[in-house]
DNA sequence: GAAAGTCGTTGATATATATCAATGCCATTC
DNA sequence: GAATGGCATTGATATATATCAACGACTTTC
């Protein structure tokens, strides 16, 4: 397959220049570790059951991770759009067969990283173990201000905050996968925007 | 107030061995960015509204971090035990008034790091910056595991799996506050105990 | 272009969990 | 050692949300 490079590298570049600061040799050996991957709409990156070997950047178009019940039903765990990472951190780093599914959501283009890629690059430019852990930090952050509100808040006022931060989100992502993201069925998150309107 | 730094610093040490090697220099001067402080059981080591300006290395005793409903209920975010960290990193990073309250469980010895020593210890010995990746990365995992079952699992396979996992936590833990980390009433936690043992 | 699937909506009902209220049990305090 | 406050339990009831079922509007597939 073929792929445009150039475009992908450069939306790494600009996201990796929001967070640190790397030389053209650096940034030139840190490209060296990715292999480019398109997938089209409904393809998987990662299948339950799967290790997870790779983390994946999205330089166009849109992931979405989740797990599946017993019943058949799946529960969304991530979104990832353009500049944002994907992958089951617990498969990648312990090696054990992944719970979640990662699908595309859009037809995508994708940076990936392999697990054994991790560490040569890390020791090769240390300025990434920086530009992670302030990925990690902030999706951390993220992570538990989401948590906060789905303990703490109603459906309802779950999806109204959800509006206000990532409101944009709505015309890229069916409505039944926001209602398994905030936790409640589409049935109810139906009938929860018709009452907010 | 007179504190036994020794086995203070030991616990920290034993902790960041687990993670990182740091020759005795380094180990040394890792150590005087830290402050030790006691805490007594109900005291505050944050209180909402106030900016978060240091992280906790806990060595002896539990912290717990919650933040507060308008009907002046709590939702317990985070426990904190032995070698574990506490902070609201969000207010750490960004400076912004915490919305959260962080208050000792039981008496407390820590080992605090202001945060504009963050920067100065990260650059002066650059492992820390390896160390705080996997931390975040760990607790990131941990997160996500929690998100999951919080939103997947109805509140009894939620409390049997947290049995299996920290279920020694329970006997340091009053039961309502377990009941507010796991998302449910203290009256629902209560029945849910009954029937399943 | 018909058929099949996907998605969002709506209604009726079921169920899990919250809320409110009362009680008893401890541990702490004076 | 009486009194107080925090905590867990239990019962009765209320409420939010899930489940089940049907329908219509679209899109995709052959």
């Amino acid at each position: 397959m073929q792929v445009n490079t150039y475009a992908m590298f450069s939306e790494l570049e600009k996201n990796l220049g929001q967070h640190i600061a790397l030389t053209a040799d650096e940034l030139d050996r840190v490209k060296r570790h990715f292999v480019p991957k398109k997938l089209r709409r409904k393809q998987l990156l990662l299948e339950q059951g799967d290790v997870c070997t790779r983390m994946a950047f999205v330089t166009k178009g849109a992931l979405f991770s989740y797990s599946t019940t017993e019943k058949g039903s799946i529960n969304v765990v991530q979104f990832a759009f353009e500049s944002w990472w994907m992958a089951d951190l617990y498969s990648f780093f312990t090696q054990e067969p992944s719970k979640l599914t990662i699908e595309a959501l859009e037809d995508c283009e994708l940076l990936l990283l392999k697990a054994d890629r991790l560490e040569p690059l890390l020791v090769e430019v240390p300025a990434m173990e920086s530009y992670l852990r302030i990925l990690y930090q902030n999706a951390y952050v993220a992570l538990q201000r989401r948590m906060e509100e789905t303990i703490g808040l109603a459906a309802e006022q779950r999806y109204t905050r959800f509006m206000e931060r990532d409101g944009h989100l709505l015309l890229r992502v069916p409505q039944h996968l926001i209602a398994s993201y905030l936790g409640v069925t589409p049935e109810t998150l139906s009938r929860i925007r018709k009452q907010v309107s």
